[in-house]
Order: structure tokens, then sequence, then C-alpha cells
DNA sequence: GAGTGGTCTAGACCACTAT
DNA sequence: TAGTGGTCTAGACCACTCC
């Protein structure tokens, strides 16, 4: 269907947006003025917006009109809202910086957290602390093994219905919730930490003294989506505010699968890095 | 309203949001019912939901409800709108699988594409071609020698502010917009293409070809974040929609960067997928 | 011209927070 | 008790699409 002259800079079709001199609606222009006030620290982290009748009344809007600005803000983490209190400005800072799982300082030169995602009370919760941030591990169900379900077998590639490690936390730090994490373990291997105390010893480290296995891949896949109406609540958030779903698997260096987690962490806190090479050339 | 008896399981904060027995607000019931007849199929893909005020209608709501239900809808991806015309279901095969930079077919008898996202033309036509779909590369400037500015001056690791190509294009298949590609590279490799016919030969292995250099490896950061209104108008998609912000660098097997780009992508259409090895083993 | 989504208005009641 | 965000209502005008 007409994709005949597709060369060159495209005729219409694409410009009615950016067209008419900045002819923006009244709710993106409080978008732009707020978030600019914002980003140039006008309006300082921590600090509290004008509620929604106060900017209402500022640019002469409704209420609705207002609240859908704030709303857009909202959906990107610039701001954060609190009923009964209000909206205050979100810090830059709260941004988790991950690569290859691993979290990342902002100043360089702190050195970094190791792959210690993967450990009990792991990485987050030194490197909150080392940002002199308040972390929590709250396990929103008690560890427990399970019987796996059609996903939990598939993803661990157990033979059968087995009974497996089940462990569903959500981490915080100074009470604001960063990401759920729900994750599954081969009992056979990670049964007898119900009833081992392992304080603060890595999780996969345990796993080597005890096993002889060595964790040594791990595969992600990643997609942005809306929160439904339990991770809001869970995660705190608005309604049009995207959370990052990712799914994690880690094998060990046999290839055996000993972890398959989904984590669910607010979209607005997170930046990922990843490297990797190309191979196309051999 | 009436909401004084749901005193049932009150306390701590969490919970007041899957507590009440489908105490759900008359928008979120809407989004849970029609969410749930596209999942299974009873509206298929392509079909035009009911419009706004019919749907206020079948739930004896208002307007604005009804429409911000669709709204909670359409920033997942689950439907698009189209003024004047209605709203439509979009199909899961529009989401692109991504891999390292590779995309990734649905039918894994078909062979993945190679990282041929870093050609000419590349991987994204003929993933589409193969998928029957298509395709398009739009160029929103005309390639064209310019003068780095400090960021791209910094991500090129160039000693002053040279000359650069840039390259401004969006990707599009079946005439609906998935991402949109600024990308820059060293003149002084990549001058020359201005006046030179590539057709299809993959834009690194002309490079291989005329200089000697291969490209070996990239790096990633990537960020969902709502789109702004160009973004909006370019990718055709509805406020509250969110794009997943790459930036993509990639270095030559001397340790030189040959290309530097931002490409932003509707996040409803993506789905990343990333592997890696742990190594704090050693 | 009829119907559509996009935007906006001026109200309203609710549960919650702070004091 | 006063103020806040969360939700909802019943209108309205606009630019656009389809016929």
């Amino acid at each position: 269907m007409m994709s005949d002259d597709q060369l060159e800079n495209r005729e219409v079709d694409y410009d009615q947006f950016e067209s008419g001199d900045g002819e923006l609606g009244k709710a993106e222009r409080i978008v732009e003025e707020v978030g600019n006030e914002i980003r140039e620290g006008k309006l300082k982290e921590g600090g509290r917006l004008p509620s929604e009748r106060e900017l209402a009344e500022m640019f002469r809007v409704s209420r609705m009109t207002a609240r859908n600005a704030l709303q857009t803000l909202l959906s990107g983490g610039l701001i954060a809202s609190y009923p009964g209190r209000g909206y205050f400005v979100v810090g830059d800072h709260e941004r988790l910086q991950e690569r290859h799982g691993e979290l990342l300082y902002p100043d360089s030169d702190m050195p970094p957290v190791k792959a210690e995602e993967l450990i009990k009370a792991g990485s987050f919760y030194e490197y909150m602390m080392r940002l002199g941030r308040n972390p929590e591990d709250v396990f929103l169900e008690t560890p427990a093994l399970v019987a796996a379900n059609e996903e939990v077998t598939e993803h661990l590639e157990l033979s059968t219905r087995e009974l497996v490690l089940k462990r569903y936390r959500l981490q915080l730090a100074d009470k604001k919730p960063y990401r759920l994490i729900e994750s599954y373990y081969p009992s056979d291997l990670f049964g007898e930490l119900l009833t081992t105390k392992l304080d603060k010893k890595p999780l996969f480290l345990w796993l080597q003294e005890r096993h002889g296995l060595t964790a040594a891949h791990v595969n992600e896949i990643l997609i942005a989506r809306p929160a439904n109406i339990y991770e809001r609540g869970q995660l705190r958030i608005s309604p049009g505010a995207h959370v990052m779903a990712i799914e994690r698997t880690v094998s060990a260096h046999t290839g055996r699968i000993i972890e398959w987690a989904r984590i669910t962490a607010s979209a607005a806190l997170y930046t990922f890095m990843y490297e990797y090479d190309i191979n196309i050339w051999k």
C-alpha cells in the first residue's frame, strides 16, 4: 500500500504534531513548565509541588487539566504523589543503574558491588547501605517448598512437577519500594536452606561450597509495560507508571539451571547497561 | 459509593488495592473486562472496539471514565487509537524481539537475522520482509556531515569538534512506526559514504573491506520513560505511552568507536534479551 | 453530516493526611 | 477540621475520518 516513494524525506502524515508554533495543549504547557522547573532545580528534590487545585488556579485551568499534567510527570517518575499529602519531586539519585545484573554507583570512586544481586539480601542491600540509605528486604511470603507450576517447571527445566524453593520479596530503600522479586530454585540443591542460616553469605557462594556448582551464566528477558493494579499497590506507583518486567534465568557451569526469577521494578527507577560482542564476522 | 464498611482487612498500607473483593474502580473494571476479551481473542487482532461513547453507555459510566480505561489499555500497547476512526486491537505479533541487537523471529524455524541492525537498511528491513510485512526506512534528515556537538564528541571519543556523518531516520512496518534512530559516525571512516552507493551491503562489512576495521563490541544503555510530545508524534503513540530509550556505542576490534546511536522505540513493541557471564568467582 | 478520539470545564464525593 | 490526591460526572468544542 503506497510504499513507492519511500526515498527522500517523506511527505506529510507525521508533522501534524510539532507543526503549529508551540501550539501545545494547556496540560502540555504545564508539563513543560513544571518539568523544566524541576530539571533546573528551582523545585528541589523532595520539595512539595503546588496542589492540584493551586496549580489549576495558577494556570487558569480546571483541576482535571492540572491533574492530567501532573499525571504525565508522575508516569515519568519525575514526581511522586501521596494521597492526602501532595506531589513531591523525586530525586534523580534514586534511579538505580544496573549493568549485567550488577548495581553501579553514581560516583565512580566507589567500587562497584559485584554480582551479588544473585545473593541473599544481595547487592541491593549493600548498594543502598553504601549510599547511606536504609534498605529493607521484605518477604511477602515465607520462603517455602512449593509444587512447581507449569511455568516454573519449564524454566527450571525440571523433568516432572517437583518441589521448588520459592522466595517472594519486595526490596525497599528508605521505605520506598524498588522492586518485586519472585524467584525459584531446585529443591534438591536449595531445599536445606529453609533450615540453614546463611547470614550474609552469598547464595551462590554457598551453593559452590556445598554442592560444587558455580553460577556461571545469566539470561534476561526484559520488557517495559504499565504496572497492573497489584504492582502499583506494592511498588507504590500511579496508574500509567511503567515497570520493567525481567525474567532472569541463571545457570551453573554445568549448564544446569539453578534459578529462575521474575523481577518487577519501577521503570522510573532503573537504568540498564549491557555489553556484548558482535560475532557475525566469523 | 457506600465505602464505609470495607473495614475488613485494613491495616498496613499495602493491601488497600487488592483487598476488597473486586472492589475496583469503575474504570479498572472496564480495563479488566475489555483487556480479558482481547487476551482471550474474543476481540480479534485489528478489530475495532466500541467507541468511547458506546463503552460509556454499556458500562453505565461517563465518557471520561470509559476513556480513562481505554487510555490504560492504550499505554500498554494492547490497543491503538486513531482520531476520527476509533480504537483497534493491536496484534501480539507486532512486538519485536531483540537479542543482543539481533531481531528474533517468533517462529524458531526461521533463521535469525544477524546483527544487521548495524547496517544500512539493516536487519529491521530484512526482518519485516521475511514476516511478510512492508518495511520502510524514512530519513527524517538527509544524511550529511555535521559538526559534532559536545555529546557526540564525547561518545565518539573525538579529540576536537570534528565533522561526523549523521543519519536520522524512522523505521516503519506497514506504515506503523517502530523506532527513531539518530546515529553518528566518524567522518574520516564514513564520510565517503555520502557519495558511495552501498545498496544492501552491510555498513560495517563495507567498513571492514574498505578500512580493515571490524565492528566487534557493543555497549547499550537502556531506560524506559514516557514519550515526549515529539516522539509521540513521530512514533504515533498516545500520551502516557512509554519508549525504550537506548544509547548504543559500537567499537571496532582496535577499540576505536565507530558508531554512536540514540534509539527511541515504542516500549509496547519491544522485547529485549541479554545474556552474560557471571565472573565474581575468579 | 454523522461519528470519532482529543481536550477541557466546573462541579462532586471519597479516603486519607496533617494538625 | 481543613486540605490533599483519587475518582467520577455530564456536559462542551475541536479536528479529523468516513461516507
